[in-house]
DNA sequence: GAGCAAATAT
DNA sequence: CATATTTGCT
């Protein structure tokens, strides 16, 4: 065992209580909120603009056991979701959430825990992960003079941790802090669905789950101490931000498309 | 389950 | 056309 290992591992287990603890509250996979909401829309429809206050269905069932259900067939997890859209905001944390892990660890399912954000399935992160791959190969390799310029917008949008190109220094246990973000590229518009008329936007689908001080506690903290980071908000802060939106376009019928990204209302 | 490339879908 | 998802394979 190399000693960068064991360095980034003792600092780590500072942090983190146990492994045992982090698994467990994975468990937070969505879907009830999902197709309740999905099933909301395609049924109603009238208002444009406004979010609407969901008026949340009373659960029928009490025991609703999303994640361990055997036998019942939960429509919610075989229901095809809404193509989701990385926002620049959702590739941070995404980015953020390798970044913690090292690049060790960031395989799709200890990302898609890390980064707890209900909606968000393996295949998401797994995919993702391998464009963002792709993204860095191509950036070490002609990055800069390269013909390539700059197609990957997304990607562009998020700083690139340093180690994750060069694994030979220290691979910090630590999340590198982007304390600047370049706003001008932040600024731009993200790619949010044309339907200018006839859309919806529902929440659905939250960050954090709140329940223990674990890393993710800690981590997730972090995360959302950056949204508020800049210039100054004089409105109070929502801890319980919810970042979903299915924007429902009734012109082709049933096109349905969920973005996650934090919400302020304001 | 993870990684990858290609096909497919929106 | 861009990008996310699915598919087949290792």
């Amino acid at each position: 065992m190399r000693e960068e290992d064991s360095n980034w591992f003792a600092k780590w287990e500072e942090e983190l209580p146990s492994p045992e603890e982090l698994i467990p509250l994975s468990q937070s996979l969505i879907t009830p909120d999902l197709a309740i909401a999905f099933d909301l829309h395609r049924n109603n429809n009238s208002n444009s603009g406004q979010p609407l206050p969901q008026t949340t269905p009373p659960q029928p069932n009490s025991s609703a056991e999303i994640a361990g259900d055997s036998t019942g067939d939960e429509p919610a997890r075989t229901l095809k979701r809404p193509r989701l859209v990385w926002t620049p905001q959702l590739h941070k944390r995404f980015v953020d959430a390798v970044a913690h892990l090292g690049i060790k660890n960031a395989v799709p399912k200890t990302i898609m825990q890390l980064m707890s954000v209900d909606g968000l399935t393996r295949e998401n992160v797994a995919s993702h992960l391998q464009k963002y791959r792709l993204y860095l190969k191509r950036m070490k390799s002609g990055g800069g003079g390269g013909g390539s310029g700059d197609s990957d917008h997304l990607f562009a949008s998020s700083p690139v941790p340093p180690h994750f190109l060069h694994p030979t220094s220290r691979q910090s246990s630590d999340l590198f802090i982007p304390s600047f973000v370049p706003i001008s590229t932040q600024q731009q518009h993200i790619a949010a669905p044309p339907s200018q008329f006839l859309h919806r936007q529902i929440s659905a689908v939250n960050f954090t789950s709140p329940t223990k001080a674990t890393d993710q506690a800690m981590f997730l903290a972090r995360q959302q101490s950056e949204l508020q980071q800049p210039v100054f908000k004089p409105s109070s802060l929502h801890l319980h931000s919810q970042v979903a939106n299915y924007t429902q376009d009734l012109k082709s019928g049933a096109k349905t498309v969920l973005t996650l990204f934090p919400t302020r209302d304001d």
